[in-house]
DNA sequence: GTCTATAACTAGATAGAC
DNA sequence: GTCTATCTAGTTATAGAC
C-alpha cells in the first residue's frame, strides 16, 4: 500500500496542485467497492480505509461523494462507448454498404468490456460488476449520465441489428437488445464472483471459462436469440 | 432481543385493533422501496414514512431491518419457486418420460413471475424489480437465502433443458441458463419503469407491450439462444 | 498536500407513556 | 399495539493544524 507521506516537497504545487496517484487509487478502490456493495452500500470511509488514503482525500479531490460516483462511472463508460462505436465504424467501413454479419456486430458490442484495461484482471472484473449495477442506481444524476452514454451507442447498434435481421419489427429488436444487455450484465457479474455461482446442486461442477470463451458463448446465445422467429408472428398461422 | 414478531395467527383483526394490516403494509412498502432504491438505499424511516405507520412499527413487527429484508424476500420467493416447480412437475407428468418442449420449460420458468398476485399490477412490478436486484445484494444472510431458493429450482430446470437440447454440454447449458436469467431480470426491470427505457434516440418509439407479450418475446429469444450452435464446437470444423 | 478533529446530520434500535 | 422521545453509532462534509 502506498504511503501517503510525500517526501518530495519540490512538487510544483502552484501549477499542478494535485496528486495524480491518490486520485487514481481512490477511483480504483471506489469502483471495486461500488461493484461489490453498491453505491449506497459504500461509505466514503469504506473507500478511504480500503484505499489507504486519508478520510479528507475524497472531499479534497472530488468535492462530494456524488461527484466521486460520477467520476467513477465516467472514467469507464467514456472509453467503453467510444471503443464500441469505433469497432462498429470499422465493420461498416469494411462492409461498404453491405449488411453486416450479426455475430460481428455483437462482438463489437461485447468485446470492449473484456478488453485489456490498464489494471488487468482486477479492473475488468470491477468494470463488469460496476456496469451490471449501474442500470439500477437510483441516483437521478447518474441515470442521466448513463442515458446520455447509452443513447448513442444503443441507437447505432439498434440500427445495425435491424439491418441484419430485417424480418423483425423495430419493437422486437428493441426488446431483444434489452434481453442481450441483461444477459451480458448478469453473465459478467456471475463470472466476476464465481464463488457464488454454483447455484445448482449439479452433478457437473462447471469450470470457470475464460472471458473470451464466455463472450463466445454469449455471442452464440444472443445471435440465436435475435434470429429467433417471433411467437407474435407465429401466432398468426396456427398450422404448427 | 426477544422475537417481537407478532405470532398471533388465530387473532382476528377487528377485535383488538391489532395489526395484521400494518405488517402487510410494511412488507408491501418495503418491497416497493427495495426495488426502487435498493436495500441499502432504503432506511426504515423511508419505509415507515411511505407506509404511513409509526417509526417503531418495523422493530415491533420484525425486530430488525435485516429481519424485515428477509421477510420481504421470503414472502415472494417461496411461492415463486413452488409455482415454477409445480408447472415443471405438470409438464413432466404429461410428457410421460418423453423429452419436453423447450418453449414449455421456459414458460414454466417465466410465467410465475407475471402471474397474478393479490395486489395486482403494482405488486407484480415490485416483484420484478425486487428479483432483478436480489442477485446483487451484498448481505450474506440474504445471499444464503437466495441460494437456498434457486438451488432446487435451477437444478430442476437445468436438467430439464439438458434433456431438451442434448447436443449442448452441461457447462454450456449452465451458462445459457444464466444468460436467460439475466435477460429475464433486466427485461422485467426495464418493463417495470418504462419511463427510463427510451435509451435510444429511436425514430421508432416502441409501445409498451403487455407482460404476456413480453414473456412471449422472451421465450422466443431464449429458446433461440439455447438452441444456438455453440461457437466452441463450430470452431472444431472450419468448413462453415 | 496530508491528516485530525469535529460539526451537522441521519441511521437503526429502544424505552416508556398512552 | 401505537406512538414519541431519545440513545448510540455511523454518515458526509469542513475547518484548521501540520
Amino acid at each position: 500500500m502506498t504511503e501517503p507521506g510525500n517526501p518530495n516537497p519540490s512538487k510544483p504545487a502552484a501549477t499542478c496542485g494535485c496528486s495524480p496517484e491518490t486520485r487514481a487509487i481512490i477511483l480504483d478502490t471506489a469502483e471495486r467497492l461500488f461493484g461489490e456493495n453498491g453505491v449506497e452500500g459504500t461509505s466514503v470511509r469504506d473507500i478511504t480505509r480500503a484505499a489507504g488514503v486519508n478520510l479528507g482525500a475524497i472531499n479534497y479531490h472530488f468535492g462530494t461523494k456524488d461527484a466521486l460516483v460520477m467520476a467513477v462511472f465516467v472514467r469507464r463508460l467514456e472509453p467503453l462507448s467510444q471503443e464500441r462505436m469505433r469497432l462498429l465504424d470499422g465493420l461498416e467501413q469494411k462492409a461498404c454498404g453491405q449488411p453486416l454479419a450479426l455475430e460481428d456486430v455483437l462482438r463489437a458490442f461485447f468485446d470492449p468490456i473484456i478488453q485489456s484495461e490498464e489494471n488487468g484482471e482486477l479492473a475488468r472484473t470491477s468494470l463488469a460488476r460496476l456496469i451490471s449495477r449501474c442500470f439500477q442506481e437510483p441516483n437521478p444524476e447518474l441515470k442521466a449520465l448513463l442515458k446520455r452514454h447509452f443513447e448513442h451507442v444503443c441507437t447505432r447498434f439498434d440500427n445495425a441489428i435491424l439491418r441484419t435481421v430485417p424480418e423483425l419489427t423495430p419493437a422486437e429488436v428493441f426488446w431483444r437488445i434489452n434481453f442481450l444487455i441483461g444477459a451480458l450484465n448478469h453473465a459478467l457479474d456471475m463470472w466476476a464472483r464465481f464463488e457464488w455461482i454454483p447455484i445448482m446442486g449439479l452433478d457437473h461442477k462447471p469450470e470457470r471459462p475464460s472471458r473470451e470463451a464466455l463472450i463466445d458463448q454469449l455471442i452464440a446465445f444472443t445471435a440465436g436469440g435475435i434470429r429467433a422467429r417471433s411467437l407474435w408472428n407465429a401466432k398468426q398461422e396456427p398450422t404448427s
